[in-house]
Parts: C-alpha cells; structure tokens; sequence
DNA sequence: TTACTAATCACCCGAAACAGTGATTCATTA
DNA sequence: TAATGAATCACTGTTTCGGGTGATTAGTAA
C-alpha cells in the first residue's frame, strides 16, 4: 500500500484528486491539508509515502515547505502539483528534492502512474512538464550570441529602468537608434520582450 | 611624479585628457591605449602609477580588464573612466579593483584631486558617482516588502515572458486584475517598469 | 464591530515597446 | 574588390505597459 498525503489551498482540486484515488486497491489516502503549516504538523505524529504538493499556496509555498519535508523526512517522495507548467518553477521544485512533477489536470492513468513511479524511487514528470524543463535546460545550456560594444551599453541601461528616449539622450544616440539595438538584443538572444531579456541578461551575468 | 597612463578607445577623450594634465607638474604621461590588448601590451615594458580606464570599450571592455590588470599588478592604481554614471558599473569595477572612478566630464580640478587620492592609496569617486554608488547599495540593502501569493505568482509570469492577457488566460482572471497586480508589484517594489522589476527579482532570488 | 488587506474587476489615456521595412556609412574581411 | 556586419537613422502601425482612479467582496485582525 502506498500512503499518499496531499496539500493544496485549494479543496476542490483535494477533493478531485481524492475521488480519483478512493478505488485505487494500492493506495492509501492517509490525510490532505490545505497550507504548509498544516501539513508540517501532520507529519509531527503521521508519515507517509509519498506526497503530493501545490507548488503555489498562500503563505509558504510548496517549493519552500518541499525542501523543508525532505529535509525531516528524506524517505517521503514528494511529488509537485501545479496548474500550469513552468521551467523555473520545476527547476526549483526538483532543487528542493521533489521527485517529480505533473499538471492538475492529468487523467486519472497519469497520476496513478507518477505516484507508482516516484514510490519506487524513480523521477517522474508529465509530458508537458518534462518538456517545459528540458526547453528550460536547453535555454540554460546554449551559448550566447556575441553582443556589440553598443548592444551591451544598451542593455545595461535598460537593465537600469531607462526608457528607449533616456537612453538616448544619455549616449546622445536618436531614440530610432537605441530602438533598433534594442530590437537588436531581442532577436540575438531570441526573447520576445523586456522582460525576458533582462531576465536572461542577469542569470546569464551579462549586466 | 605620478606617472599616469590612459586607455580609452576615443581619441577625443585621449587628447582632452592629455591637454589637461600636461602642465601638471607632479604628473608625468607615460602613454595611452586605445583598446585593452594595447594596454595589457604596454605594460609588458612598462609600467605606471595610476591608470585611467574607459569602462566601455569594444572589445574587452574596462571591467573586464581591469581585473585582469589587478591581477598582474596590484600596484597599480586604475581609476574608472565613464561617460555616464551607473551604479552597477561603479560596482562592478571596484569589485574588480579599480580605486575610483569619475566622469569624462570632470573639471580638470577633480581630475587631479582624483588622481592624486588614488595614488595616495585612498578611494575616490567623483560626486555623482559616489552617490549613485550609495543609491544602488542603498537598494541592495533594504529588505523586501513581503509579496501576497498572487503576486508571487504574477512575477514568475512577467519573469516568463507573458503578457498580460497571457497571463491573465493562464490563471484564469480578467487581464484588468492581472494588470493590478502588476502594478502593485512595481508600487510595492518601488521600481518604474518591467526591466528594473525583473532584474531586481532575479538579482534578489525572487523567482 | 470596525478597520484593514488581499483579491478581484473596470475604464481612460498617454507613453513605451514591439514588428516590419528600409536606408546609409564605415570598417573589416574573405 | 566584393561582401559582410556594426552602427546609425527613419517611418508606420499595433500592442502593451503604466498612471490614475475607483469599486466590490471576502476574510482577518484589532
């Protein structure tokens, strides 16, 4: 039998996983609690085999309270929850020890299997999941392109919060220029807008 | 006699310079490059008291040699040379071991006085630039305000590259909400637009 | 009970960003 | 010499962002 323990603010998605669950001959629903606190308490009397977390709740969330659970409780597999399905966030869940990783909306087959493997030791991720962190790895992995003098000067003013217009008055370029570098550094590093790029530029350390 | 050298890749600012230091009598000009393999050349036979280095250059740029200079001679002191002032880049470049750092436009005044500190083994920066060197520690230094689960979650989006709408769709609210909580993270973090949001979210292990 | 905060939604408006296209100059390189 | 790429500038749209303002609901804390 494979003791399976849920936390999620959410007690709809509690109570769906539950009735998926409720026939399964193997697995046995020991217990669900709706925040990270919860949940650190019931393990102070209880234990189970494997867990299953939402990766964003109210308060501390579950990549947090992930890392807490095996760091107490190494032997527990844990298992990430979430309804829609980042790179980062599956990188930090699996940072922090989770054993795998799948989508809310996963067919009942899905689940069953992803607790069945992460009970037995192995990795599980979800199709969709399993992409989304190999595109994440891969977008970790290749190598830059190489930025002009010009591009670097650029981005790092963006990198500072000034607009395209301040910028050029800053480096006494006109704005149609600054504009073009910038559209420039969005092409090269294959982003598709400030966001990403800054975000890119700061985790590769080019700023 | 100080013996000061300079490396910048604008000839102007070479001359400019050169003008305003060939009457010193304390100060002797030992030479001028105008790209970092030429300066790293020099100093092969040569050597100095005080450097003066343009942080953007083609190429390699000053940050980058000047820890290398650093390394080989840690005699030498380098004074950062910029057109505009940045916080990071004043940071980057003490951290790489320059002694100071100041505007192309000094007065002749500041550039002595600047030269003569640095030598002395004092740390100098030109008004302006010390100050936005206290604004950008200033801003490292203050704790975060603490970030409701929504918001925390809106980020990681912004971090990801969606917009609005698209962020909206994903989690299942109107784009108006999205947008105000978009907009209580720039208030909350006291920043003006999305490049500074993500950067300091990155920079600070937010997402 | 009241006050506060999180979370939600809505609209207006101007500024900024982004997409697309194209052009010139200059220096380097094949 | 021809081709290439960096750097510059320009115009036209459309989309997105960001400032301001305000409102409702629900839950929590004083």
């Amino acid at each position: 039998m494979i003791r399976v323990f849920i936390v999620d603010d959410h007690p709809v998605v509690i109570e769906g996983i539950h009735s998926l669950l409720q026939n399964e001959k193997d697995i046995a629903w020991v217990g669900q609690a709706k925040n990270a606190q919860s949940c650190l308490g019931f393990f102070v009397n209880n234990t189970a085999d494997v867990v299953l977390m939402d990766i964003s709740m109210p308060g501390m969330d579950g990549v947090e309270l992930c890392g807490i659970m095996k760091e107490k409780y190494p032997g527990i597999m844990i298992l990430g929850l979430s309804t829609f399905n980042q790179g980062l966030y599956i990188k930090k869940i699996i940072e922090n020890g989770a054993s795998g990783y799948i989508l809310k909306n996963s067919s009942k087959e899905e689940l069953i299997k992803a607790i069945h493997e992460v009970h037995a030791g192995y990795i599980y991720f979800s199709g969709e999941a399993g992409m989304a962190l190999q595109e994440y790895q891969k977008s970790l992995g290749r190598e830059l392109p190489v930025l002009t003098a010009r591009e670097k000067e650029v981005l790092a003013l963006i990198a500072e919060g000034y607009t395209n217009p301040q910028i050029a008055e800053k480096i006494f370029l006109s704005p149609f220029t600054v504009d073009s570098h910038r559209k420039n550094l969005l092409a090269k590093l294959g982003v598709k807008n400030t966001a990403s790029l800054i975000r890119l530029a700061v985790e590769r350390k080019m700023i």
